[in-house]
DNA sequence: CTATATATACATGCATGTATGTTTGTACCG
DNA sequence: CGGTACAAACATACATGCATGTATATATAG
């Protein structure tokens, strides 16, 4: 109830966050009501509609942190110099899964987006992802292109399908492993996985532009 | 109100399936009221409580309800003679692509799983769908068991993670396709992504067992 | 002293579940 | 074969609770 010293608001906006992303994760984004999270952080929902609009706008901000690390490596790879288009593509795919893996904070973000939020037109902070999305698929197009230029991938290879395919076996991966992370070792096997696909990318008559 | 004639009722069972798709399609699971998919349906909230014990039932049996078409098809090809369980693999992975690609209910129920809704474990009706999950992907296990003896397959490769890499292909790919639909066809393209993925199955140096 | 950073109190609305009403097929009985 | 009783297949009404948003109180750092 009472005013904060410097940089303790902060830390309550970051604990609000972190209590977001517990009880998100742990009865999923609809169910869960601002008193859950505010109370899980020790606080009120006045806390809550003090930092944040409202409960969309908590979510947005959750996300915008959780996927802040992967957007950061994406655009540090795409930016990087193209001596092999195919080496980097490689380590991209595996930074994704391992940081997916390993890291507990982007392990907990995606699993909220995978499996406890719906993704709903009202939602208008879907557009935003959405926009986010595009953008990802594009450069990922980019690296592909500079690939097939670069003589890694077949000349014939449809750029537009062969992102589909890179993206789509990231999120499957991501999504089925999420959803019981027991399974196995994802964080062990990603380099596995992503060289078997790979594989089957650069050699000969796979996705034909025809 | 009143009482309607023999398969009356049946009819409306189904009507109310039907409005369970479009409604939770749209606005997503959890913010779609009774009410709504009782007045899509042309009915009040009386008759999904006489058909359904509550909310969580009308989903299962939506889901069971889109889903047996998938069932039945994974059942018929694990069950058929295996002359070539590598061909068989192919065809089960384009059937379900071009099943989701091309049904419209199929295409619903999935999208409804994928974006619209929230698996809680208070909906104790998911624990119901892992069960399944299991049993698809012990059955896949089995046909790349198979393709390995058969020697379609390396010798050398872990077919647990093989499954995993399978299914996550699958699911991305639908998972992603059903985000933006319009961005490429899904039912056209569905042969070539399968066959880029399955030869970096058969290719040499991929998911070795160690 | 004032804006900040919260807590508390209040009003509203809505979704759910349940209880009860109502109509009409249909089967049994004579 | 005609009437009647019962239960199916809904509709309607009601009670409850809870999540949200907003308005107000309050304390303190600067």
């Amino acid at each position: 109830m009472a005013r904060k010293a410097k940089g303790e608001a902060q830390a309550t906006y970051e604990a609000l966050l972190d209590a977001a992303e517990s009880e998100f994760s742990a009865k999923g984004v609809t169910r869960t009501t601002l008193n859950d999270v505010a109370t899980a952080a020790g606080m009120t929902r006045g806390a809550i509609y003090w930092h944040f609009k409202d409960k969309g706008a908590l979510v947005q901000a959750m996300c915008d942190r959780g996927f802040l690390p992967m957007q950061a490596l994406l655009n540090e790879i795409a930016a990087s110099p193209g001596t092999d288009p195919l080496a980097a593509l490689r380590q991209m795919m595996l930074h994704m899964l391992v940081q997916v893996a390993g890291d507990p904070r982007q392990r907990t973000v995606f699993d909220i987006m995978f499996h406890h939020c719906e993704k709903n037109d009202d939602m208008a902070f879907f557009k935003n992802e959405m926009e986010k999305r595009k953008e990802c698929l594009s450069k990922l197009e980019l690296i592909v292109v500079d690939a097939i230029t670069h003589g890694s991938l077949p000349a014939n290879t449809d750029p537009m399908l062969a992102v589909q395919a890179i993206n789509g076996y990231l999120i499957g991966l991501m999504y089925e492993w999420l959803m019981d992370p027991l399974a196995y070792d994802l964080g062990q096997h990603a380099g596995a996985m992503i060289d078997c696909f790979l594989t089957g990318l650069v050699t000969r008559p796979p996705l034909r532009t025809d």
